[in-house]
DNA sequence: ATAAAATTAAACCACTCGGTCTAATTAAGG
DNA sequence: CCTTAATTAGACCGAGTGGTTTAATTTTAT
């Protein structure tokens, strides 16, 4: 089939540019030029850029949560020290950025999530799969008594998860990682069994 | 010195349209229909759409600043309770949105916060403002020994003010209150004292 | 009343947007 | 090798962008 252009490295692109400028800031001539394909290529894998934002947040959504899975699953410690790890990765990963490049599914959310149902339904699904994922790891932290019961897996689940997610806003504008320490600190001490 | 139109009356309706639409999603235009000025008196009061943004944040920013003081001010109750009636009422107000049009100065944040220097500092500005006042709010729940005094109230305030942006994101895609309610449940039994 | 300054009004500008179209090129099948 | 289908290529399109300009109107000061 297709013999020169790869779809997936489009993707990458959009992915990248999308992440750091959000979509309505980013027209598909950006996107052309730093993947280095011309229009009529772009417009035979993408119906338009609806749906090639939509293709983003499904391919890094689903890359994201198979990459959470072996990060848990090769993970040899508790399961609380696990997601303590865990967070205190992703705060790393966000040093890259001056801490204000943030999530891509996140920052899509907050942009369209109210406008545009395609891109909101793509987005509410993918934080579901990931929160999945978490919350199989807050339920063995229960079962060792390592974390509370007093809520749900799954809601503790979307607590650690939304936390991150306002950090993430927060540091946005603060450009530092202060707070995301200070976060990191209190909600572990928080939900401690 | 106006005579016809009236500066203040344009902002309100500027934060309307990128509260509910976001900021690069909406031209100028948008906002001249829907305030019913032209576009020369627009450009009189305004230099360009980044600072009219700019001037729709810091009304806004103020006039909520001075709203809260004013609630925690007039509110009757004990430290905690008056926090939690005020969370109770931020999650009732955005209902009218079915919980999708969240905060302008979060949206706005998360958009355009890591290009444009100008808007990010004007919302951290803000938001300083907002947990300053939270925070002293805070600091009387730990002096009542209602809240834990682990952190210290400014923490906390980041905390909750951090918190409950990350679930206005969720809810984005959501759209629905469920999680918030669950979020309210969990915060206030975690930082008690 | 009149001159000067401020404001209102909208036509207009260059530019960019998402998207289309047609032609050339390449790949695959018989 | 030749036909057919898919892909590549980018010029092109109408609509809309933020912003400027110029003229008319209104306010203020004299």
């Amino acid at each position: 089939m297709g013999y020169k252009y790869n779809k997936e490295d489009i993707l990458n692109v959009g992915y990248d540019v999308f992440r750091r400028n959000g979509y309505h800031n980013v027209g598909i001539n950006q996107i052309l030029k730093e993947s280095g394909i011309p229009k009529g290529s772009f417009y035979n894998f993408f119906e338009s850029k609806e749906d090639f934002a939509q293709q983003v947040i499904e391919q890094y959504g689903e890359n994201n949560r198979c990459w959470m899975k072996d990060y848990f699953e090769e993970c040899t410690l508790s399961a609380l020290e696990c997601l303590k790890s865990f967070y205190a990765l992703m705060i790393n990963l966000n040093e890259k950025d001056d801490y204000s490049g943030g999530c891509l599914v996140n920052n899509m959310s907050v942009e369209v999530g109210r406008q545009n149902d395609v891109i909101a339904s793509e987005a509410n699904q993918h934080f579901i799969g990931w929160l999945n994922v978490l919350a199989s790891v807050v339920s063995k932290g229960q079962e060792n008594n390592e974390i509370t019961s007093e809520f749900s897996a799954l809601e503790i689940a979307e607590y650690l998860h939304a936390g991150f997610y306002g950090v993430l806003s927060r540091t946005k504008v603060t450009r530092n990682r202060v707070y995301m320490d200070t976060w990191f600190e209190m909600t572990f001490k928080l939900i401690g069994a």
